[in-house]
DNA sequence: TTTGTAGTATTACTGTTGTAGTTGCGATGA
DNA sequence: TCATCGCAACTACAACAGTAATACTACAAA
């Protein structure tokens, strides 16, 4: 069994990678654009990216002489990582806790609580 | 409207302030003491208190000549900072989209979807 | 009165995230 | 040929979390 170290993303790497996940693989100046509205200096967003690799969640090939970076690890894989993490920090591993937090904390919908309601359903009827 | 900053706590400073919460108001030794396990130097709680002391999280009053620690930020509302924090930067902010992959990735019991289900059918009776 | 001790204050150091400047190099267009 | 541009490499640095040693101080015990 291969033990997950447990991923921990600040705010800019997760939009990187997040980017990466759109769009399979990119060059800097692809993620830097898709990154959008304030632009970050091409270098940062490079240097992230070079962090990023340093960690084993991105790995690069060279397209000519530019590099094409795409994530090692995939979106569920640091959802999952991530989303663990807070519960266990914040409910003891609780998920009925987290998930009775959330309904207490956001507004939420009519039609959000149908679709809860059929999501619970459908994990009901397939063990 | 007073705004919130969005609350940002590491893994000591949310275990401290889970202590505070627990008791109300704390010396640095009793934080100290009640952080358990791998006992942490009395100076490191102490700064970690002076930090968070500093960012308002938490104020001290002089018990003769201790400091007594309280919190000034209740868990309910740093709670809901930190799990709106990741539901933004994890689904964009739809609650569903979490509370579906809180389902997936983790194992959830019979028991716990029928909590999950009665949480909901009460949130649905009371607009 | 001296000294130990329990406290706080000050200082320091490592690692990480975010941010970017500077440098050097190779292709390319004038 | 030479200036420029695109790009990677290297360096820097502020902020913050975590960790703690060291220094100062007031009370208590002997």
């Amino acid at each position: 069994m291969v033990k997950k170290p447990g991923i921990r993303l600040g705010d800019l790497q997760l939009r990187i990678m997040r980017v990466l996940w759109d769009t399979d693989a990119a060059t800097v100046s692809e993620v830097q654009r898709r990154l959008g509205r304030p632009p970050l200096a091409y270098t940062t967003v490079a240097t992230m990216l070079r962090k990023l690799e340093e960690r084993g969640l991105v790995e690069h090939s060279e397209e000519g002489r530019k590099f094409l970076y795409r994530a090692r690890v995939s979106m569920p894989e640091v959802t999952r990582s991530m989303t663990g993490d807070l519960v266990d920090r914040l409910f003891d591993g609780s998920l009925t806790d987290a998930v009775s937090h959330l309904l207490d904390s956001r507004g939420v919908s009519a039609d959000e609580l149908d679709r809860l309601e059929r999501m619970i359903q459908q994990r009901k009827s397939k063990p």
